[in-house]
DNA sequence: CTGGTTCATCGTTTTCTTACGATGACATGG
DNA sequence: CCATGTCATCGTAAGAAAACGATGAACCAG
């Protein structure tokens, strides 16, 4: 019942490469974190949300789900600490946003997964 | 203890594009439970050894990895389930190997969360 | 047919996850 | 200062997931 202006919050779009390695027991650990914190139907849906609206928005999200806003804050709180999302306290609110580098690196590591792959032929 | 010919099973490389949407509901079901399934980091590891084989194995899995032959098993069955793997039986052993496609399509998955989004200047 | 190998499934325990309502922290408008 | 709106956290109950050993099905070798 808001809609409030989206501020111009979540700055730095931050494009430096990663650095980190896209194979070994490290990088394992980090796609099985990502893919678990990815693995609920209702984050997919808050990160789609965040993807939409171009700019970030607040618990406008909770009124967007069919979720208690308890619920919807617990899911915040998971897809914030696997990175996937930043949040930034807006006075009373709290303004969401993506954090396109983290799903870059998502999307790189589940490539190697690929490239790895003997199919890396048609892999692209 | 056996290190068995890597059958020429798991064929059809199967290019074909897929034709489900990026998203709306079904594709966040799709990527919520494709993410489900890659996030724990023992399957992570199945997929990693099987792509790194290229070919594929059987429970030659079981001896890579710090746990039971039926954990390994329940493993594979949820990667089966969610098509990441496929499983043929080859005599008294199972042949195991990745779904490269069902890779690709959640890589796209996840590149659709980054393209709707307002950075995808810097997206690629 | 018999015994051995390979793997899936069953049954169980333990732990994690999900969901909710209730409560609390905090900033802002009056 | 007080009331209100916004959000996080706590406590809890229900359900799912993870791990194991034990058992069973299927296949070969002899």
């Amino acid at each position: 019942m808001n809609q409030k202006n989206a501020q111009a919050c979540c700055p730095a779009p931050n494009s430096e490469p990663d650095l980190r390695p896209i194979e070994g027991p490290e990088a394992d650990d980090e796609l099985a974190a990502l893919s678990k914190a990815l693995g609920h139907p209702a984050r997919v849906q808050i990160l789609r949300i965040l993807a939409r609206k171009t700019a970030c928005i607040c618990g406008d999200i909770v009124d967007e789900l069919p979720l208690a806003q308890s619920t919807v804050s617990q899911h915040l709180k998971v897809l914030k600490e696997a990175g996937l999302i930043r949040g930034e306290v807006d006075g009373p609110r709290v303004c969401y946003c993506l954090e396109p580098r983290t799903l870059r690196r998502l999307k790189v590591l589940i490539a190697g997964l690929l490239t790895s792959h003997r199919t890396s032929t048609i892999n692209r």
